[in-house]
DNA sequence: GCCCAAATCTGAACGCCGTCAAGATGCATC
DNA sequence: GATGCATCTTGACGGCGTTCAGATTTGGGC
């Protein structure tokens, strides 16, 4: 006889233990940064025991896979809204690896454990393999409306894995300092992105050529 | 009176201490992953007391830069060897991009270094900024001999940053599991790394339209 | 040749970490 | 109300980074 019937499987003595690690989880990592983020300091975040949490969680790296899980469908959202801002579609895909850098430089840390987990299995998460709504998924998409042949998988794929490549290395090192007097002589970090995206070709056209 | 004159500043007790740590430390980071690299580890292999390291370096951050060093000076050395093989200059800057991820999967606990410590300090190393015979600067070589514009200092610049973006990406990316079917399907590793650096306009062409 | 100061290494200790086993606690069902 | 199980706590283990006092070695000045 449950109150609310929202929780499918719900924990007994805390409420729901593991969405509350998670959340501390979350909390430290903004505010402390990846290098604190101990299980034990989790724990002691959700007012929990610091074994507490292997009833929830296997070790220390599933309760990462979580949290890395968390930071994959903000990054979805954040993709949902640049292509909900009607932004042209010649533009588009530019504008999603600008979007891509500003998430992963507003969640530093975030962004860190999302891509540990990855490379830790050696592979991007499932949700990123299924899901349609993913933002991989989204990026296929805006390649196709920017005029790239759909029929052609093999150079889609491709395609899509030079956006995202591009990305992330840009999105890991947008933020050195070597880079600070061009930005200033270009006006600014968006500038600057779209000056570096430029130069990549599927960025600048969508098309192979 | 030294026996042999080679060290300029050399240690007392144990020869050379400093290089033993960095020497032993590569040892295990290539035997053991990135993860079994504890600063007590390295003094084991190395033979001597938890402690002794701290009199060569401040903390263990410090011995991992040394490492990293190391890392960037393999990574120019390939870089020079791709230069002296000859291949024709329309193709260099993208056999740049395949070396440096064949660089990558070659020591990835040592790449894996590499970045870590450049995070941290939120820069590359300085070794990148100033060597004129460092990866980076070679790259922009690349691209002038490649027919960009040496006076077009800014476009230059991006160019050459957005080539280091796309190869580290791809770099950390490559290895995913998701990837596999379609390097068969294009039969092989490299084609797969060529194809992706084929759709990053400045591999493609080393200019920018 | 000898002594001293400085450089180098050891040993023990502190607090933190991830993890585990054993026991206490509370909910759900019978 | 008793039973059973999921949940949480307590306490422990070994490993970690780091520090400090003390032992050891070294090179330079007498």
């Amino acid at each position: 006889m449950r109150e609310s019937a929202a929780a499918e499987t719900r924990p007994y003595h805390h409420g729901d233990l593991r969405r509350a690690l998670v959340e501390a989880a979350c909390r430290l990592l903004e505010s402390e940064g990846p290098g604190a983020l101990s299980l034990r300091a989790v724990a002691r975040e959700a007012g929990v025991s610091p074994a507490a949490p292997y009833h929830h969680f296997k070790d220390k790296s599933e309760l990462l896979d979580a949290v890395a899980h968390e930071g994959w469908e903000k990054l979805d959202a954040a993709f949902g809204a640049v292509r909900a801002s009607g932004a042209d579609t010649g533009h588009l895909v530019r504008e999603l690896g600008v979007a891509y850098v500003r998430f992963a430089q507003a969640h530093p840390a975030l962004y860190r454990v999302m891509y540990d987990c990855s490379r830790d299995k050696a592979d991007m998460p499932d949700h990123v393999h299924e899901n349609e709504e993913s933002a991989y998924s989204r990026v296929k998409e805006t390649l196709i409306s920017a005029g790239a042949d759909p029929a052609d998988e093999v150079g889609l794929e491709l395609a899509t894995i030079a956006c995202w490549c591009a990305g992330h290395g840009l999105a890991e090192m947008a933020s050195f300092k070597k880079f600070e007097p061009l930005k200033e002589a270009l006006g600014g970090e968006e500038a600057f992105l779209r000056g570096v995206l430029e130069h990549l070709g599927v960025f600048a056209s969508g098309l192979r050529r």
